[in-house]
DNA sequence: CGCCAGATTGACT
DNA sequence: GTCAATCTGGCGG
């Protein structure tokens, strides 16, 4: 297994969350291996994406200006949401990881997120934080190290042709270009659109 | 400290 | 399909 290394993470954001899809997700839950493959993300960007948490200043854009490879962590409607921080040099940026196929660990994850629906498990950006137990906790450290007990994993680069776009969920105001990313006809994907 | 929008989810019509 | 629970973070006072 090898760990993504931090210069992984110093791309623009679109690429790494292009280039994060077929990775795993690790993570050590009181010495289990919990783990699932990205299917879905969303890239974000600086001051000038109107989705971005970095338009509104203060730690959140602080964060996504940092080192690239660290966790963003934030809360929104009672979930938290998991970022990878990811620019070029001096960039300001951010991936959400918004579904994993689960792979390891699943029964400890499905009595974390309380359903028994493997479907259900971690098919959107709130369950899958539920599923493996992030939280807070992890904002501001390294996934590119085994310190935290959090990392992704290199695992398989997903073709061209299985890999779609769209416009960004839940958001008020998108950019023209869609900045979705997700795995085609994978049973794990959030939701269909477009 | 109060206000309030929001990258969600799950329950319900 | 609609809708509200519930809480974080930013910002104004």
């Amino acid at each position: 297994m090898i760990i993504l290394p931090q210069r992984f993470y110093q791309d623009r954001p679109d690429n790494v969350a292009r280039k994060l899809l077929g990775k795993i997700l690790v993570r050590i839950y009181i010495g289990q291996r919990l783990s699932g493959m990205i299917v879905e993300t969303e890239a974000y960007f600086g001051p000038e994406d109107p989705a971005s948490r970095a338009r509104r200043g203060g730690n959140l854009a602080r964060v996504m200006a940092s080192q690239p490879g660290i966790a963003l962590v934030y809360g929104i409607h009672r979930q938290w949401l998991l970022n990878v921080v990811a620019h070029p040099p001096g960039g300001v940026g951010a991936i959400l990881i918004r579904a994993i196929q689960p792979l390891e660990g699943i029964d400890v994850m499905k009595r974390l997120r309380k359903v028994n629906d493997l479907r259900q498990l971690t098919n959107g950006p709130g369950k899958l934080t539920r599923a493996l137990a992030v939280d807070k906790s992890f904002h501001g450290k390294p996934l590119y190290s085994k310190e935290t007990g959090l990392w992704i994993e290199d695992y398989m680069n997903v073709p061209v042709s299985k890999v779609a776009r769209s416009g960004r969920i839940g958001v008020t105001e998108d950019l023209e270009e869609p900045y979705r990313f997700y795995i085609v006809d994978n049973p794990f994907v959030s939701v269909k659109k477009r």
